[in-house]
DNA sequence: TAATTTTCATTTGTCAGACATTTAAAAGTC
DNA sequence: GACTTTTAAATGTCTGACAAATGAAAATTA
């Protein structure tokens, strides 16, 4: 495990990458405790801090843990489905909202992704997952719910929907393409009859999930992409014609 | 931005927090300087070590980036498609493999995912594309390839035919899982006949793309998918039945 | 002897202060 | 005006120190 003398980049960066890759490589096994700080600073000739700056870098990953104490250190960590998928969700959500993604392209991966799931969810949903979307369902029929309130709970619904395919890989990797659509959803104006047709919806595709009706489901998905596309595109034009009027 | 006190996790990483959530908000909109790490420290009443950490936490999730000198300093980050889909894919990477994730699970997802760009990449795909894929095909043919290259160019092959979609989004959500594969798939053993069935599918699907044939392609990726996994199932029916001689 | 308490060494977390290096604006020079 | 030099500000790195946590080992006690 060295360090490249040539590299331009930070010495802490050039640490935390030396170490990253014998992680990925498997030189460095799960729960494996690396050397000490002091240890660390003498290997790769540099100060504790400068370690210190490496680790938090690979600590910021969940590539590594630390534990203080007589017997502590850093361990070379699991990463669980829940570390990787809020690192998931966040990285995705900033990619989009960063770099002006058009609002159909993110859609329409979101809804392609989804369809993939519905033979899956159709085939394997539980009560547990059917009872949350008929829960959001219900939310959402409520008046007088926020716009905000209204984004959180079609993406609980969608995320249900994801999970009922039950396979865990799926529902990592979906996780960034569901929730990071949330802010874009923000910027449409859903009126009432917009929600309700959504709702709508929302309804036949939880039916088709409990009747197994993949088919159905699917073509569900693809009118409700569709119909979030419309909303959206209205809402561009709306917003272009303000615009135009300055 | 504020620190809570209760918290018992490290001030670095309350900090890293404080600063993640203030992006995530927009409160700090990008190329927007923060405080220098004197004023930060001052801030949240630490010292500049752990500002310094905090910064460090950042940078490796390319939230942030730094600058020396007069005039420098730590800026909010564009998170660009390049930064996202390498952390994306060295998390499932990790993902995969240190929680023992089936074969099959994982197989599934991904191929599920592929099959969602079939149509796309159907209706969208460049010559670009199709020369990258019969490229990797004519490499796959190779006799004396290795395992260890059969399976990159296995992976190009697939990233090709997902980039025909021509989603950026999609790219990169599904480098994920495209990618995370080949570990997983290093540790099957792809005998002469194998390669040779496995080639011939690569082909046929290049054929279908390239003749726009998406429910061809949909039913070759299907096939692939459960081709390979009965490849794995093998290999684990050898390894316990070796397993249970000893 | 067995159980409990205390001590202690080790390690991470944090701090203070210093110097090196980089960078671009500002001042000076021709 | 164009070029060079100076300078101030910021990050990068180092040294040394102390605080806090933690589990092992030693000491103490029942």
């Amino acid at each position: 495990m060295k360090i490249n003398t040539n590299d331009p980049a930070d010495l802490s960066a050039q640490i935390a990458k030396a170490i990253r890759d014998a992680i990925i490589a498997g030189q460095l096994i799960i729960d494996e405790r690396l050397p000490s700080e002091q240890e660390l600073a003498e290997q790769f000739q540099v100060s504790r801090p400068t370690v210190r700056e490496a680790l938090k870098r690979l600590a910021a990953q969940s590539l590594i843990r630390t534990q203080r104490g007589a017997f502590g250190g850093a361990f070379v960590n699991r990463i669980q489905y829940q570390d990787a998928y809020s690192q998931h969700v966040t990285t995705s959500t900033l990619l989009l909202s960063m770099n002006d993604v058009s609002f159909d392209v993110a859609c329409e991966a979101r809804f392609a992704m989804e369809r993939a799931c519905a033979p899956m969810a159709c085939a394997r949903r539980t009560a547990d997952h059917l009872a949350t979307m008929r829960a959001e369902i219900h939310r959402q029929s409520q008046p007088g719910l926020s716009d905000e309130s209204w984004c959180a709970s079609d993406v609980t619904f969608h995320r249900a929907f994801v999970d009922a395919a039950g396979n865990p890989v799926m529902s990592y990797q979906l996780a960034g393409a569901v929730e990071a659509m949330q802010p874009l959803m923000n910027m449409i104006t859903f009126t009432a009859r917009s929600r309700e047709k959504i709702i709508d919806l929302h309804g036949r595709i939880a039916d088709a999930v409990e009747t197994q009706s993949p088919d159905t489901c699917d073509q569900l998905l693809d009118e409700l992409a569709t119909y979030t596309a419309e909303l959206a595109a209205n809402v561009l034009t709306a917003r272009a014609n303000r615009d135009a009027e300055r």
